[in-house]
DNA sequence: CGAAAAATGTTTAATATTAAATCATTTTGA
DNA sequence: TCAAAATGATTTAATATTAAACATTTTTCG
């Protein structure tokens, strides 16, 4: 914690930021929304475009199996339909359903108070600023990561 | 990923961040060391004082029941031994051994190269500059954490 | 065309984690 | 002093994840 490489501090931060924060989300989250379905609901929310299971896999960073899973809790729960391709028997189609998008805006509700209190720690300047560092990251890592994690992408 | 609120942006890279180097520094940890392992050995490599398993769940953000298992597999291996506190025999000392110490060394080596190289991406002296910010983030979510996680501490 | 390769998802077994219950010991305080 | 509470750690059942194997369908190309 003074003279050792600054990466080390870095990933260690990041790794109780990420612990602490999924906590605090996660504890918000009205049930049966998991993270992981809070933020597949709020993708499908965000994007016009369908969705299929690999695609969110990858943008998830999990294996195609988890993500397997994730649809399924949130097709049971009412939330997503799960549809095969017409254009490719191979593929599945998720489509966000009016119950899904209730949820994830009630989640969005659930969360944004202490998120918005979260400021005083960390003004919004200075999350502004560190966001694209914090992407350039992100990028490098995403593209020299070392196989398997699922299929390849991209 | 645009207009939305600055922390959903921030949370998400930094998930995605944490998943890409856990899975970066774990593929390369030499077996049969996992992550938390080497988190809990490097700790007690640097750390003079001696270590209880309470104490070591609390700085990784992680439950008793868990740091009980990491410990366990690290005794197994051969890293560390645990004793009983002689002056408190609910509590146990963990003390690092030889052969725990040369672990962590070998894998410190293993994955150091990765992560210099990594200094392509986020340059020392902007990493520098991004620690402190989250530094103040993680202190203000590690103060606002709603219980529980293990039993409270500090 | 047709066989081999690639791509999409699902299933499986193994692992790591959490939350809660429990055990053992120590501390508190009436 | 002793019963009740608190504390440190372990155990348990449930859950989510990975990696690898599999089944199905599509694409490639000889």
């Amino acid at each position: 914690m003074h003279n050792d490489p600054v990466w080390a501090q870095l990933f260690a931060e990041i790794a109780a930021i990420q612990t602490l924060s999924a906590n605090a989300l996660q504890r918000r989250l009205p049930p049966p929304l998991s993270l992981s379905g809070f933020g597949v609901l709020d993708r499908l929310a965000r994007s016009a475009a369908p969705s299929n299971p690999s695609q969110l896999a990858s943008v998830f960073q999990v294996t195609k199996g988890a993500m397997t899973n994730t649809l399924r809790r949130l097709e049971t729960a009412g939330f997503v339909h799960i549809s095969t391709d017409p254009a490719d028997a191979r593929g599945r189609i998720i489509s966000l359903l009016p119950a899904g998008l209730a949820a994830r805006d009630a989640a969005m509700a659930a969360i944004t108070p202490h998120m918005t209190a979260l400021t005083s720690a960390l003004p919004r300047h200075q999350a502004r600023m560190v966001v694209p560092l914090l992407e350039q990251l992100r990028h490098w890592l995403d593209k020299n990561r070392t196989p398997p994690h699922s299929d390849r992408h991209d």
